[in-house]
DNA sequence: AGGCCTCTATACAGATCGGTATAGAATATG
DNA sequence: CATATTCTATACCGATCTGTATAGAGGCCT
């Protein structure tokens, strides 16, 4: 408590744009866009309210900044890397995907993904913000889309299609409770490829 | 216009109850609980708040009882109904689930499921209406293990979670605008049943 | 007619929502 | 040191939120 003024650079409390940008994402992520006020993230972050105004002229600024962060940090830096890190082959990285997901449901802060929650609990279809959760959707989509290519899928946008389909009910699944949802998930996966006639190093039986 | 006190039981303008609980399904099954105020739904339902509060005692009590008629509209005199009509044998009725669902994700006025909306958009585990919505998903997978042991699988339960998983999945895919949805499930269902021995009239070929 | 009960209408309480105004403290730069 | 910019603190705006109080209108029963 008493160093603090020593250390400058080192233990720097954060500018107020990444504190903000660092709240938004904890609650916007646990707890929805709706269900978390502007206030809340003022107080929670340190930052005054004017202050997160002046860096984001409305909250639905701070929603879509929040989007593109979580798609930089969920989408990339954590889910495709680790795929990517997992395995080598296109056709496995498919696969790693729902080892990927088996960890993530499995921790106990398990936040569901932002997509599919800012997706549904906007019906406007014409929003902003539904329509950048889509895009995201869609971003997650092209990267399986490759990976499918590179396997020799035939139609590599429909069995990305349908991959996806998968994984989403799967964190539905999880969210509703199925703590092997992932698991589950990842054997229709592998019936998936070995219908598009994809071989893949271990079998999964019933 | 004129002739409305005459038909007296006829066209009865319904008791304030039956307005209350069709202007909540109507609304909390399009736009989600969070969205929906109270006021909106008394004054949508032409009834007055005091006899809103004295019919529920508070809005969970109302989202509650939504989730029920839900359960009773939505999944048993609808859904179940319309596979149950659609095919006779077990296995066929498993996959004329997304037969119902091609229908239904192409009506322009899809409002996707409640379930899965009122589980994404309540982060706390204890919540009534929450635990609530999972036991509706739950009901809905009893029905597909039925169908499923009835069709002769062998682990009824693990097909029916994995049938489910896909459900909700393109559920969210129509969400997201995926309007062939519900085929590409399909596909995905026939692949589960093929999977665990069950021969059905007609296949699908990539 | 009188009593009973449901429903309406309106106003309100207390909290929270997104967003703004204002004045001053802290900080960096010339 | 002086100036300019950023950030803080606080109060406020109008709207909306869940829930309540109050007074009275309307139908129903004996």
């Amino acid at each position: 408590m008493h160093a603090r003024r020593a250390v400058k650079p080192a233990s720097r409390p954060a500018s107020a744009r990444e504190r903000i940008d660092r709240t938004a994402y904890e609650l916007f992520s646990r707890h929805g866009i709706r269900a978390v006020g502007v206030d809340t993230i003022s107080a929670r972050s340190g930052v005054a309210k004017m202050t997160l105004y002046k860096h984001y002229p409305s909250k639905e600024e701070l929603a879509l900044a929040f989007l593109r962060r979580r798609e930089e940090l969920w989408t990339r830096s954590w889910l495709q890397q680790e795929v990517e890190r997992r395995a080598r082959k296109p056709a496995e990285r498919l696969l790693a995907v729902f080892d990927v997901f088996e960890k993530w449901f499995r921790r106990r802060d398990f936040e569901g993904c932002s997509f599919i929650k800012v997706l549904l609990e906007h019906d406007d279809r014409g929003h902003p913000v539904r329509k950048a959760a889509e895009t995201h959707i869609e971003t997650i989509r092209a990267f399986l889309r490759q990976l499918a290519a590179d396997a020799g899928v035939r139609d590599a946008d429909a069995f990305a299609r349908q991959l996806q389909m998968v994984m989403m009910g799967s964190i539905v699944a999880a969210h509703a409770g199925d703590r092997d949802a992932a698991r589950r998930a990842k054997e229709v996966g592998l019936l998936l490829l070995a219908r598009a006639g994809i071989r893949t190093g271990k079998g999964v039986q019933a």
